[in-house]
DNA sequence: TTGTAAGCGTTATCAG
DNA sequence: CTGATAACGCTTACAA
């Protein structure tokens, strides 16, 4: 067994509470008394036990994270890499630590939600994305328990603290600049409608293209998963219209990379014959040939905030509901030119 | 307060000892009880408290992690993610939770790993990375706590145990592809000399070279940091040399797409002038224009038999060290050809 | 300022 | 097969 709080107090001549009360730096102890129970701490090498203490405050200073199915390609993103540093990093400055649970289908998901809230495994919980419909959402909400979502929640907004882009004036934005280039004809290759932010910026397009008296072309607009082959189909799709687009608005930096490569193969130059302008700015969007002019989203302060806002509510649980909005910026880079006019 | 094992038993009219026995499907009890306790469970909505399970039963069912400084750019590495899928699937297996601290400075990071583990936080730890000296890996070892690297031990490596890719093999064998190949002048591009994995993948580069009776050229072994602005130093260094390399041995992928852009920018295509073969074959390997010839570490395996390998020792304090070596393979795409004899 | 003692929600050891 | 009861290591009234 280890050391614990009795032997310190045994060792300190004092009683277990009094060790508890300078291990809180409980004001009310004399300086006397700290200082020979410190030194009692120092010589038996003692630690705290969280278990127990958790047991005793109802509080665990862990935060339980939700992340997409192990399964799921997004997984692969190296967007995750890069919330989750921000999410430790927030959660560190306080202190607290990061709790994971996975599984491959949504039901595993929600039993590891469930056992970590009920089981009392943490003290508030951060859904690392956003779906249409969630389960865990309404759960969460009815049970009152302290979480934030990263991304926009597609029900109650006002009512749940979420941090999030603004991705409907970001795809706005992006559109706009497109247009401004001259290009007339644009499509918007988005990943899963299931996906909160797919459906926003997808709107931000749409926003765009009516602004500027444009018509809106169905057969512009194509859905397919975040990574890899799904560009690819999108785009070969996307040349087989009568009039293909000159611009694409991609929705996630990796796919427009399988788009590049899709290109590429065709024999399209990228810009000169299709201008692409992509979404979070990954380490990758800089290395890629050509350079993707991408919004840079700031990811990192997506999860470094939502870390932030959850332990406030967990400690200050009458903390009024927020909205964090983290701003973007296009990076331009060597995807986007002027369309080729033929 | 949450339900507790003593209102099911008030409702079910037994004692809680015989709850909790129901809970852990002792084969003692009768099927009679059994079901009316479940029953009970079922209908006061009951879930076992986690936390006050840990403390009674000293095991909480969580594996810490021991991740890389969040300030350390290899964190950014799709690497990552990966692992961690497949850690967490194979945590999930045998239902236990992943927990991580993290933190800016090694003094951070070795806080954070004596508090889960003297605060009983997690009962076995696995770290995502082997370093040449590591506080860590001997504060484990002299607690007799359970762990495993992923990754080579530096030292001890017939006591730790210990998940990684024969790295000597592999960079052994890209170094005698690329001199079968044709190549003389081989030049090898390696991360920080702190980590094992370096320091193993050198010393299969120089073990081929001195094999294949080629000299042994210091200028051509050059070490930055993992990613980006990494690789391009040290290729313009390389190609000032008098007599610059043809091929480039790299030891990771990112580093590998910096180095591809650098030398774009420079205009020397590969593999016609320049022959290059990198590691890990993350997901941006193939979507590189041209795509990497790179090994497959298979980097979820990596993870995933960490997990496995730490429950086992978790459960059975007295498994055998083990030694994993996951499998690697050269994955040919388009980064590698015969040098262009000048 | 400090000590006593009652929890926190389980598991585990004895009896019976 | 089941029930008391004592841990597990700490926090927190309540007393002193």
């Amino acid at each position: 067994m280890a050391v614990t709080i009795k032997d310190v107090a045994k060792l300190a001549n004092v009683a277990p509470s009094t060790v508890s009360r300078v291990i809180a730096n409980n004001p009310r102890i004399s300086e006397k008394t700290k200082k020979k129970v410190k030194e009692a701490m120092r010589q038996l090498g003692y630690h705290p036990n969280f278990i127990a203490r958790s047991l005793a405050s109802q509080s665990t200073q862990a935060i339980g994270l939700v992340m997409p199915s192990s399964a799921d390609i997004v997984f692969q993103n190296p967007f995750f890499s890069t919330v989750l540093r921000g999410l430790s990093e927030g959660a560190h400055v306080k202190h607290y630590a990061l709790h994971m649970t996975t599984g491959k289908t949504d039901e595993e998901i929600f039993d590891g939600v469930m056992q970590m809230v009920q089981g009392g495994r943490v003290d508030g919980v951060i859904l690392l994305y956003s779906k249409v419909e969630d389960k865990i959402q309404s759960y969460l909400r009815e049970r009152n328990f302290p979480f934030v979502v990263i991304g926009k929640p597609f029900k109650n907004v006002e009512e749940i603290t979420h941090v999030d882009n603004d991705n409907f004036r970001a795809a706005k934005d992006v559109t706009e600049y497109l247009i401004k280039l001259g290009h007339q004809q644009i499509a918007f290759v988005g990943g899963s409608l299931n996906m909160v932010v797919t459906v926003e910026r997808l709107l931000g397009y749409e926003k765009a293209i009516r602004e500027a008296g444009i018509n809106l072309v169905n057969e512009y607009i194509v859905h397919e998963q975040f990574l890899r082959e799904g560009g690819q189909e999108a785009i070969r799709g996307l040349l087989s219209l009568e009039r293909p687009p000159t611009a694409l608005v991609v929705s996630d930096d990796l796919m427009a990379l399988g788009v590049l490569n899709t290109l590429n193969e065709i024999g399209l130059a990228v810009p000169e014959d299709m201008s692409i302008i992509s979404f979070n700015n990954v380490i990758i969007a800089e290395m890629s040939r050509p350079p993707l002019t991408s919004v840079d989203i700031n990811i990192f302060d997506l999860g470094f905030e939502a870390s932030r806002s959850l332990i406030q509510l967990i400690e200050n649980p009458k903390e009024p509901v927020k909205r964090i909005i983290i701003p973007h910026q296009i990076v331009e880079r060597s995807t986007c030119a002027a369309p080729n006019l033929r």
